[in-house]
RNA sequence: CGGGGUGUGGCGCAGUUGGCAGCGCACCGCGUUUGGGACGCGGGGGCCAGCGGUUCGAGUCCGCUCACCCCGACCA
């Protein structure tokens, strides 16, 4: 714990590894690809839950629980599903010592068993839509493994509701990715594209994937939250039939939509600098930490009070707030641990601003004396703290913001894309290219198409890699 | 699955030609300290990943196995 991070610019996986054990949100299970999140990071998720749960609520959702073991024969019900999860599925054969008779599957996600519901839940157009929304965890065996951004097993919300409309399918897609779109944005400060992916790129299954990228800070580009109109394809496959206003027998429309542990990955990688994380002050589980400063026992005497005393006051207005209050520990110490725990703001009170009845305040994103401000009169403490974490919420947000439009460039060929992209950013330009051309640029040069942005130019031009006229950019980066 | 790396005290590591298993941090005790990762003195803590082999003697050499990490192909 007492030595410096790996530089992001010397090693960036390293770097971000680092932080994640010693802020302590996470650790390695004992099996290969697991973590375990700590409380620290367990917190930080309970906080994007809340966030999202609301939004979810406010829509009309409800939470329910569905299985973890899923019928094999459910999964090959789908074709495209099952093409898509078959290589990452852990299956269970074997029951209380018995060999089961049909396989099960550990969740890769819930569609077929929400559909299999579905079906005997939704029979009339009056049972439509069903809006539900399930926490959970999933598991898929991935070969290449990291922290929160990809394990065997992760957590995550899963969504799935069922219409009677094609195009009240879409709405709910398109509503649910504004719901990600807005928790990334003003929770997380986390600015995100909005676009849709491409057939290559969409969800098994789906008829159309939507998603929300963020740039981290190696800015390669990581899909944050994905909402996909699944049509009448899982309706078809589950049997979800309901009937009309004319009694006639239709099909049901369904749509899926996730965002997963992942998440806290992308908040890492968003703000986090070379003293460890910066946490958003509105998701971050301590919003302010206070460290009190003394030499002697009389000192501590005085300080400890007077710290204690602003905490409770702090409390009460709502923010979450912890007094480090240790005796075991030098101040510089604890001003380098909170900040490699990404706390947004840091309160050092010691004897001279007892005696002045004022406080220091300490921003984690400007580092050093820079983000430091001297004498803060104890009165306006309050307010000013409250104050302060709306300002650094707002900073971040903007700071990743000119990062990520910084780093994203126009291209008009495909020599250019090599170029933007070889050096590290993101290539827009127009795209009229097929699933096979995608491939071959993705083997030639790393990078996949992120998204169709939904903000496009103006007008049309030529495809970039194939010269045809095209109506659409794309957004092209390396992945996690 | 390929390529690379690492397994030695709780953590991070060193360990030369095969010859008493060490260092830093952490921990315990005492004292001095405390406004940007304090210091002194004393102390406790080890089947050297596992199995087998070579040898008078193996952390070290050989073989096998296991695990984890990193880099590539697949993916939220």
């Amino acid at each position: 714990m007492n030595q410096k991070l790996t530089p992001r610019s010397e090693n960036y996986s390293e770097w971000y590894t680092q932080v994640v054990l010693r802020a302590e949100m996470a650790d390695y299970a004992p099996v290969r690809g697991c973590m375990v999140v700590r409380p620290y990071g367990w917190t930080l998720w309970e906080n994007i839950q809340q966030a999202l749960d609301k939004r979810f609520k406010a829509t009309g959702h409800q939470n329910a629980a569905f299985p973890l073991l899923i019928p094999m024969s459910f999964l090959e019900k789908e074709k495209q599903h099952v093409e898509g999860f078959s290589p990452e599925l852990a299956v269970v054969t074997v029951g209380g010592g018995q060999t089961l008779e049909e396989p099960l599957v550990v969740r890769p996600t819930s569609e077929t068993i929400i559909g299999y519901m579905y079906s005997k839940w939704i029979k009339s157009y009056r049972d439509l839509p069903v809006l539900i929304n399930q926490w959970g965890n999933v598991v898929r065996w991935e070969m290449r493994t990291k922290l929160f951004l990809r394990t065997l097993e992760f957590y995550w919300q899963e969504g799935h509701t069922a219409h009677a409309t094609a195009e009240e399918a879409e709405a709910e897609t398109r509503q649910m990715l504004d719901v990600y779109y807005d928790f990334a944005v003003n929770e997380a400060a986390v600015p995100v594209i909005r676009g849709v992916k491409t057939e290559r790129e969409k969800f098994a299954g789906a008829e159309r994937s939507y998603t929300i990228e963020a740039m981290m800070g190696d800015k390669k580009a990581l899909q944050s939250g994905t909402s996909h109109n699944l049509g009448q394809n899982f309706a078809k496959a589950f049997d979800i039939q309901y009937l009309d206003e004319n009694n006639e027998l239709q099909y049901a429309w369904t749509t899926s939509w996730g965002l997963s542990t992942r998440f806290v990955g992308a908040i890492i990688m968003t703000h986090g600098d070379d003293q460890g994380l910066i946490l958003p002050p509105r998701l971050a589980p301590i919003q302010v930490v206070l460290v009190p400063i003394w030499k002697k026992a009389a000192e501590k005497e005085a300080v400890l009070p007077v710290a204690r005393e602003l905490a409770a006051r702090l409390k009460e207005t709502g923010l979450r707030v912890e007094v480090d209050d240790t005796d075991n520990r030098t101040p510089g110490w604890k001003f380098n641990y909170w900040e490699m725990k990404g706390v947004p703001l840091r309160v050092e009170i010691g004897p001279r601003d007892v005696a002045k009845k004022a406080v220091v305040l300490a921003r984690r994103d400007v580092p050093g004396r820079e983000g430091k401000i001297f004498g803060v009169p104890m009165e306006e403490a309050p307010a000013r703290i409250t104050q302060m974490l709306d300002e650094i919420q707002a900073a971040l947000l903007q700071r990743a913001t000119e990062f990520r439009d910084a780093n994203i460039h126009d291209v008009a060929s495909y020599e250019e894309l090599k170029e933007v992209v070889g050096a590290g950013g993101w290539a827009r330009g127009w795209w009229a290219g097929t699933s096979e051309e995608e491939a071959r640029i993705k083997e030639e040069t790393g990078v996949t198409i992120r998204c169709i942005p939904f903000e496009q130019p103006e007008g049309s031009g030529r495809c970039l890699y194939t010269g045809r006229p095209a109506e659409k950019v794309a957004l092209f980066a390396k992945a996690y």
